[in-house]
RNA sequence: GGCGCGUUGGUCAAGCGGUUAAGACACCGCCCUUUCACGGCGGCUUCAUGGGUUCGAAUCCCAUACGCGUCACCA
C-alpha cells in the first residue's frame, strides 16, 4: 500500500466562485501529491444540473492556474482516467449502482419525493421500499415509473473508519439513512459519483471539508459492497470569519472578499494568498520561516502539520504577507503593478510615477491602497497651518513661508 | 434533538508527561529618522471548566460547558 504512487484530487463543483477554503483544499491536496512525486487530478463534479454555471470550468482552471495549482490530469489536460468530468460518465455510474442492485446493497425506490413522509427519522419513505416484492418491481419498472436507486444500511452495528488527523471514528450505522445513489434523473449524487471516480482513479487520499465527516461511513459501506480498498481520508477544518460580534463562523461572502477573486481584485498577489491560506491550517514544524514560494510549500509540506481545529481568517496577516511580497519586489515590477490601481493621475504625478511608486512599496498592504496613499497629492487640501510649527527645529508658519518656495527651486534644480 | 468533530494569547500557532509554554500578525513603548513608512529593540496577553491517573499534566482518561458540522433525488 505504500508503495502505491499517492494520488490526490480536488473535485469541485462548477459554481464560478473559488472560495478561499476550497482553495487551500485544493492547495494541501497539491502539495501532498507533489511532496510525494504523486499526481494531482482535477476533477468536476456537475451533478447537479440546476446548479450548473456557464463557464465555471474555464473559472476555475483560470483559478488554479493563477494560484499556480497545477494538475497533472484535468478535464483540459486529459489523463488515463478520463473523462474528468463527472456528466460525461454517466452510463459508469448506472453500471455500478445498478451491480450493488444485483448484489443486495441497494435497491429501487419508487416513492414520490413529492410527498410528504416526514414521519419517519430519515423522512419515514427512504425504507418503505427496501423489500419489494420482484414482482411489484418488475410492474413498476414496466409501467416506466420513475425510481431512484438506494443503498441498503445496515440497520444495526456501527462502522469504523481511520482519518489522519481524527484517528478512528465511529458512527452507529442506525445513524444512516438509505441514501440516494443515482437520482431520478439519472444522474449520481455526490456522494456515491465520488466513491466510484475515487476508485477508478486510482486515489490515494481523499481531502476535503470536515463536514463530510459523518457522511463518510456511507462511503465506507460502498467500498466494502464492491470489495475495494478504502483510500486514506484527510478531513480538514473550515476556514472560519469573524463577525462583527466578535463570534467566529464558517467563512462566507458576508464576510467579505472571500473568493481567491476578490482578493486578487484587492491588490492582494497571487503568491501572497496561497502563502498565507498554506499557513491557515498547517504549519511546518520543522521552521518559523512564514514566507514560502510554493517550491518551498512542497518541500516543507507533511500531513503532520495539518491543523484539526478551525482557523480563522484574519485579513491583517495576509496583508502584512502581501506587503512581505512587495519588499521582496524589484521596483519595476512594483511600480507597474502600483499604476494600474492609480487611477487617473495628474501629468505632474504620471512623469514622476516611478518615483512615487517607490515610495509606495514600504507603505502599501495591497494594491488597492495606493489611491488613498497619494490622494492628498491630487486633492491638494488645505492643511492646518499649525503643522508648520516645529519646536526642534525652530520652524513657524511664517518661517516656512519663507523656506518652502526656496525649496521648490532648489528640487527643481535637482531634477 | 440524535450522532459526530473541535477547544493553547485578540488572530495564526509550536508543544506529544518534567520548557522561564517557541515563533508570527495585531496592539503598546523605545531607538533610528526634521515627516510617514521601512528597519532594530522591548512589552502585553494563553493552556475552556471540574474531576481523576501520576512523584509530576497544556500534554493521558472521564465528565461538563461552549463552538461547529450533519441528519437532501446539494455538493
Amino acid at each position: 500500500m505504500t508503495d502505491k504512487k499517492v494520488r490526490t484530487r480536488f473535485a469541485p463543483s462548477p459554481t464560478g466562485y473559488m472560495h478561499i477554503g476550497n482553495l487551500r483544499t485544493a492547495l494541501y491536496g497539491y502539495l501532498y501529491a507533489k511532496s510525494q512525486k504523486g499526481d494531482f487530478i482535477l476533477r468536476i463534479e456537475d451533478t447537479d444540473r440546476t446548479r450548473y454555471v456557464a463557464d465555471a470550468v474555464d473559472f476555475i482552471n483560470r483559478t488554479l492556474e493563477m494560484a499556480h495549482i497545477i494538475p497533472d490530469e484535468s478535464p483540459a489536460l486529459g489523463g488515463n482516467y478520463g473523462p474528468y468530468v463527472q456528466s460525461e460518465r454517466m452510463d459508469l455510474y448506472r453500471k455500478y449502482a445498478e451491480e450493488l442492485v444485483k448484489s443486495g446493497h441497494a435497491y429501487y425506490c419508487f416513492c414520490d419525493p413529492e410527498e410528504d413522509h416526514s414521519a419517519g427519522k430519515f423522512g419515514g419513505y427512504d425504507r418503505t421500499c427496501r423489500d419489494l416484492p420482484q414482482d411489484v418491481i418488475d410492474e413498476h419498472i414496466k409501467n416506466g415509473d420513475p425510481y431512484v436507486i438506494r443503498q441498503k444500511m445496515p440497520l444495526d452495528g456501527d462502522t469504523t473508519f481511520f482519518d489522519v488527523l481524527h484517528g478512528n471514528i465511529t458512527i452507529p450505522n442506525s445513524e444512516l439513512e438509505d441514501q440516494v445513489l443515482l437520482k431520478r434523473d439519472g444522474m449520481p449524487t455526490y456522494n456515491f459519483a465520488n466513491v466510484i471516480d475515487d476508485h477508478l482513479m486510482e486515489i490515494t487520499h481523499i481531502m476535503r471539508g470536515a463536514e463530510f465527516i459523518t457522511s463518510t461511513p456511507k462511503y465506507i459501506l460502498l467500498y466494502q459492497s464492491y470489495g475495494w480498498d478504502v483510500p486514506t481520508f484527510i478531513h480538514l477544518a473550515p476556514v472560519m470569519g469573524k463577525n462583527e460580534d466578535g463570534s467566529v463562523s464558517k467563512l462566507s461572502k458576508r464576510h467579505g472578499a472571500t473568493s481567491f477573486d476578490d482578493l486578487v481584485k484587492l491588490g492582494y498577489l497571487p503568491e501572497a494568498i496561497t502563502n498565507y491560506v498554506a499557513l491557515l491550517g498547517w504549519n511546518p514544524k520543522t521552521t518559523n520561516q512564514e514566507i514560502f514560494s510554493m517550491d518551498e510549500l512542497i518541500e516543507h509540506f507533511s500531513l503532520e502539520g495539518l491543523s484539526k481545529s478551525p482557523a480563522v481568517f484574519d485579513y491583517d496577516k495576509l496583508g502584512w504577507i502581501n506587503s512581505e511580497y512587495f519588499k521582496a519586489m524589484d521596483d519595476e515590477t512594483f511600480t507597474k503593478l502600483a499604476h494600474e490601481y492609480a487611477g487617473t493621475l495628474p501629468d505632474c504625478l504620471e512623469t514622476n510615477w516611478s518615483s512615487l511608486a517607490t515610495l509606495l512599496k514600504t507603505r502599501v498592504q495591497r494594491l488597492s491602497d495606493v489611491p488613498s496613499e497619494i490622494a492628498f497629492l491630487i486633492d491638494l487640501p488645505a492643511f492646518d497651518a499649525d503643522l508648520y510649527n516645529n519646536k526642534r527645529n525652530k520652524v513657524t508658519p511664517e518661517k516656512a513661508a519663507e523656506i518652502m518656495p526656496k525649496l521648490v527651486d532648489l528640487l527643481e534644480q535637482d531634477r
